[in-house]
DNA sequence: ACAACAATGTACGAAATGGTACGTTCAGTC
DNA sequence: GACTGAACGTACCATTTCGTACATTGTTGT
């Protein structure tokens, strides 16, 4: 009957095998983050994530007991895929005005190619960051972000390239801002002014400004005194 | 037809009247912006917008068709208040630099001051834009944003105290990326990163900051430039 | 005064929606 | 092969939610 993907061989060593329970978690998971990140919480259907999973609805409650914990599990594995790629860049190696200036474009590009992340953080905004709250996964997730700016920052000033007295934090605070509004806001601000803000021609513009803009944010005062 | 407003005499002398259709209006569009801004578009609920009214749900559709037209009137609103008071700002007067700090803080503090505006055009966005796209009203309110920078800026880079080249939509994207960010993201920024950035300090520090970032973006490359 | 229309209250309908009861199949174990 | 628990399908229920039909009151012009 039913019978959807038996067999199946999709990912792995499933050959042969009809229940494939991991291999379905994976796939509401992924419906529901394209359903979540596109309409909300609230705006978000179970039946609708059910009907375009190759499961049924019962399985959501199944493995996922409501919607609210659905959600959560969809934003904690945005989270955590995010964070992931984040932990591929080597900046140690790098002089740090390129580092910084690389975080920055890598974060601006990120952000970029990862709209449905972007559009669930801002759900979860409007949500008052309830949701986030009850996760301790997501908050140990994000402890090293910090450590690797504060290093690259820490670096530069004793080398005379940064200037003193900025928080890492705040720094991180303006690379976030610059590059989650760029997606964020993207509809809004299009159409108000008129501007077709995302074509690749004004991408590029962006991330050149951006990554600018925060140079010039941390270089010292004296132009001559950045490079010794 | 629709009438309503014959003699009225406006605000607040309706005493001894009992049909009072244009304060009905505004409770329900008052109550309507603390609704949708608080639950999103599809979190909302009209039944519940129509207990916290002094009006009926009855009266709801009765001046506002349905739903997403009430939502409408609601952001259009919004856009309405919001630009009236941007309007106030007296920036010609002002040397460029001066001008443009203070556009900068005013910004930054409007934001920070009207967190359901801003709420608003996140949900705005979350629907890409759709409803905004079909008003002509809040279109034709942003021309004189830009216009205002625009003036601002060509006026600095003529007295030598801002550097060429600069395009003042980018420009006023920066801003608006920074105060904008500042309330969105509050939620899930303090959180992961342990941080109470609504604070009252922390609040006049990252204005200070913001103010700083644009102000060192526009700056001439010579500081011994800035001031001829 | 009274017609005409605007403004409002009450109750209800139909569809959508989150969630569940109940039954069936699958896969490893003895 | 029989047994057991996990994995899954179908049908259904209870409530919520948007929207409306109908009746009633207020207000203005003549």
């Amino acid at each position: 009957m039913t019978a959807k993907s038996n067999a199946s061989s999709s990912s792995s060593p499933r050959r042969g095998r009809k229940n494939d329970p991991e291999s379905v978690q994976a796939d509401i998971l992924a419906v529901a983050t394209r359903e979540f990140s596109e309409k909300g919480l609230s705006g978000a259907r179970i039946d609708e994530i059910a009907e375009k999973t190759r499961a049924s609805k019962r399985m959501i409650y199944y493995y996922f007991k409501d919607k609210e914990t659905l959600y959560l599990h969809t934003l904690e594995a945005a989270y955590q895929k995010v964070r992931l790629q984040e932990t591929e860049l080597q900046l140690n190696h790098l002089a740090p005005v390129e580092a910084l200036s690389r975080l920055v474009r890598f974060t601006f590009c990120h952000h970029a190619k990862n709209p449905d992340f972007i559009r669930l953080v801002m759900i979860e905004n409007i949500h008052h960051g309830r949701y986030l709250a009850q996760s301790k996964l997501i908050q140990s997730l994000n402890a090293g972000v910090i450590d690797a700016l504060t290093n690259v920052y820490s670096r530069g000033v004793e080398a005379g390239c940064f200037r003193k007295g900025l928080d890492p934090r705040e720094l991180h605070w303006l690379i976030s801002a610059l590059s989650f509004f760029n997606v964020s806001n993207q509809h809004t601000f299009s159409r108000i002014f008129d501007w077709q803000q995302m074509t690749p021609e004004n991408q590029r513009k962006l991330e050149d400004h951006v990554t600018d803009m925060v140079l010039r944010y941390v270089l010292p005062d004296d132009p001559a005194m950045a490079t010794p």
